[in-house]
DNA sequence: CATCCACCGGAATCACGGGTTG
DNA sequence: CAACCCGTGATTCCGGTGGATG
């Protein structure tokens, strides 16, 4: 039934963005100087998931490449390079300048060194997941650097600068800060139609079910998204030529369910463990986890690595904690 | 009310593996 | 080859917090 399996992929950039009208205009104008070869101006961008933050900024780079002969750009997902070496090992990468820098063993700040030497076509950098970077003080760091031009991508701008010394967020707190709502029900279900053109069949689905789907996942872009690609699967399975209000209401709890499920794939042995105690007890005190997870695994790692993982869980969302110190105890997120 | 202590999370330090250097 | 460097995960140590206890 799925006819181009790409444009139902979240990571996949549309030719034209419907809405955010006003969100891409203030990110191309800050970005307008590289058309000139000078430095643009940093942005942030913030707000929920699945508000198209990444899309546009993915967009706005795009564009700009077709306007500029000579520019470089790399987007980063700080989820996956977390820490400092990380990052900017793939952002010399974006300019082809790793070699030699056989990955460890170099001087101890080379990569930093290097990225400040580098003189060349101006360069963009889309930092994503931002609030997700150990050490955040990179950001400032890359903020000073010549000829980089940085666009953040966060949920939360609290989040992102409340562990960063005034001092160190000085410079940031200048950056253009573009804000990003939830969709509207409507302005979903204007994103998904052209999706839906190019990646089904004709008539596989109706405005009025593109409206459920809106609905149900809360104006949540990727969480749509993969509804359809779900309820898709769902209908060829049933040797169906549309998909049906039932099979939506049965695949919008499964989308959500599959997109968990990626990240718990992801997990450590003993993150899994944890992951399983929880949802088996559905709620749990800390020092019963602590115990039953020393119970279960013959090498247990420490109470203080538990927690590292337990606080990583959360940010995944795969665990939820309620209440402070001695109140709290542990979810499974339902 | 004072004390206790379960719990959190920051910081310093260690251990290990992969890499280079001399 | 040994000696050394580096990043990363893990451990150890510990101060802060605030509900529970007497």
């Amino acid at each position: 039934m799925i006819r181009d399996a790409r444009v139902l992929q979240p990571e996949f950039v549309p030719r034209d963005i419907v809405h955010r009208t006003h969100e891409v205009n203030t990110l191309t104008a800050a970005l307008e100087p590289v058309t000139n070869d000078i430095q643009g101006e940093t942005t942030l961008l913030y707000g929920p998931s699945g508000t198209g933050k990444t899309c546009i900024a993915r967009y706005v780079t795009e564009q700009l490449h077709e306007g500029v002969l000579d520019l470089n750009s790399q987007y980063v997902n700080c989820w996956e390079d977390y820490s400092r070496f990380k990052t900017l090992y793939r952002l010399l990468e974006g300019i082809n300048r790793t070699m030699n820098v056989h990955r460890q063993s170099t001087p101890k700040d080379e990569l930093l060194e290097r990225l400040r030497d580098y003189e060349g076509a101006p360069y963009v950098v889309i930092l994503d997941e931002v609030d997700q970077l150990e050490d955040k003080r990179v950001l400032y760091e890359l903020n000073r650097t010549k000829d980089l031009t940085l666009i953040l991508i966060a949920n939360e701008e609290q989040e992102l600068f409340e562990p960063l010394q005034p001092r160190l967020t000085s410079r940031l707190q200048t950056a253009t800060r573009i804000e990003f709502d939830r969709y509207t029900t409507d302005e979903l279900v204007e994103i998904l139609k052209p999706r839906v053109r190019w990646g089904l069949p004709e008539d596989a689905i109706r405005v009025t079910q593109l409206e459920l789907i809106s609905e149900a996942v809360a104006g949540d872009a990727r969480v749509g998204l993969e509804v359809l690609r779900v309820g898709a699967r769902r209908a060829s399975q049933r040797g169906l030529e549309t998909i049906s209000d039932e099979i939506i209401y049965d695949a919008a709890p499964k989308a959500k369910a599959e997109i968990r499920q990626r990240n718990v794939e992801i997990l450590t042995t003993d993150q899994r463990i944890l992951y399983d105690i929880i949802t088996e007890h559905g709620k749990i005190p800390p020092s019963d986890l602590y115990k039953e997870y020393r119970d279960r695994t013959d090498d247990p790692k420490s109470d203080r690595m538990v927690r590292n993982y337990l606080s990583k869980m959360e940010r995944y969302n795969l665990v939820r904690t309620e209440g402070e110190n001695r109140g709290r105890t542990y979810h499974s997120v339902s």
